[in-house]
DNA sequence: TCAAATCTTGACCATTTGGACAGGTTTTGG
DNA sequence: CCAAAACCTGTCCAAATGGTCAAGATTTGA
């Protein structure tokens, strides 16, 4: 955050740190997280991670930061002129694939929630409540042009974001219960359909595709 | 844990400490969790804790087996020859109970997820997948009867899990988003009505209750 | 080329943290 | 009533932890 806007070639660092420090506080909170430990993640000496950030405050602040900005793009383009069935499909799969490809980010944010959102909280208020109010609006308005059943929007919201990130944040629980090793483009593909099957459904949409 | 079979006067405390604990790792974790800040919340000095517990590790075990005990007791009695409506939405609507009622329970389990299960990989194991397995049998029981639509039991539940926990673990962002300042009994029934209605639907079921 | 700017790191420090323990108080059971 | 058992807690300590710093290495740009 606090970095020179130039790209020098030495900042690569900082992006090992910022990644570290994400595996780290995913996995350990904030309090739990060890500077040692995303030291040695990182590869570098305690004392750098010191050089680019000033604290342990300062570097969850950059790592929550890092990835909030690219939290619900998705559906940021949407308008009541669109589609209902493809736009909600579309934001499922979307954020189904990050779930999948990017679980820390996801774990991260969790954490920072159950905790109380203490550094959040700014941004549930400032940033979140707005969009959620805005995609709403947009959910009534197919309501309201009878493209969909009646439905509460906020908590159709709510569902969408709740039954994706759980693909993260209980990766190891749904990996332990399918007896699996590891995610692979089958079982992603197959989440996807299933929570695009019922959130369609239950809209009183036709399902894009069928459950095998 | 390792407690006398009889419960004495004194015991009291026992408990306290317990709920003092639930609440500590519910918020940091077992890392991020102080047992200073543990004592505090009891409102007893922190040597009588290492009383009652022999370190950090087995009061959070502790903690951990006073949870995990009633779980998903809900759904433990339903067979084949139910009424799979009436069985979901009870279920659901028991776990929409347990998130709105006690939160803190939620939140400790999924700290312990996101970080990995270490201390309860066992019992996702030996446990919960039985039990998954077994319920999911049921679900395939409806289908077969032509009960219910197709769909897939596993992915059923976790899309349950997932819905109705979410009101536990993101108590936080859901009261902002709706601009609330603590659950009621509304609320929890409005929740409850619309993850059952989801459900209900997806599964080619006439829903109990319609959305208002 | 070379001095300034940037970066790296081993060694160190103050504070926090989990935990031990001895000496005390209260309860229990005969 | 009394001794044994159970319970309580102030005090202390070793280890862990976040963070500092100064000396040195490397890079930069004129």
């Amino acid at each position: 955050m606090a970095m020179t806007s130039v790209q020098r070639p030495r900042d690569k660092h900082f992006n090992t740190i910022l990644e570290a420090a994400q595996e780290e506080f995913a996995l350990h909170g904030l309090k739990g997280a060890r500077m040692q430990a995303i030291a040695d993640r990182a590869g570098l000496p305690k004392a750098n991670i010191h050089y680019y950030f000033k604290n342990k405050d300062s570097l969850y602040l950059a790592v929550l930061n890092n990835i909030m900005s690219s939290w619900n793009d998705f559906f940021n383009d949407v308008t009541i002129k669109d589609d209902p069935a493809a736009a909600l499909d579309t934001f499922i799969r979307q954020k189904v694939r990050l779930s999948f490809e990017q679980p820390t980010a996801s774990r991260l944010f969790a954490n920072e929630i159950i905790q109380g959102a203490p550094y959040l909280s700014g941004y549930l208020r400032e940033v979140l409540r707005p969009w959620v109010i805005d995609r709403a609006e947009i959910i009534r308005g197919w309501m309201d042009a009878g493209k969909i059943s009646a439905t509460d929007p906020v908590l159709l919201i709510f569902t969408i974001w709740a039954t994706t990130q759980h693909y993260a944040d209980f990766q190891v629980q749904v990996l332990s219960l399918l007896n699996r090793d590891a995610y692979d483009e089958t079982v992603m593909d197959r989440v996807g359909d299933f929570i695009s099957h019922t959130i369609l459904t239950s809209c009183g949409l036709k399902p894009l595709v069928p459950i095998s």
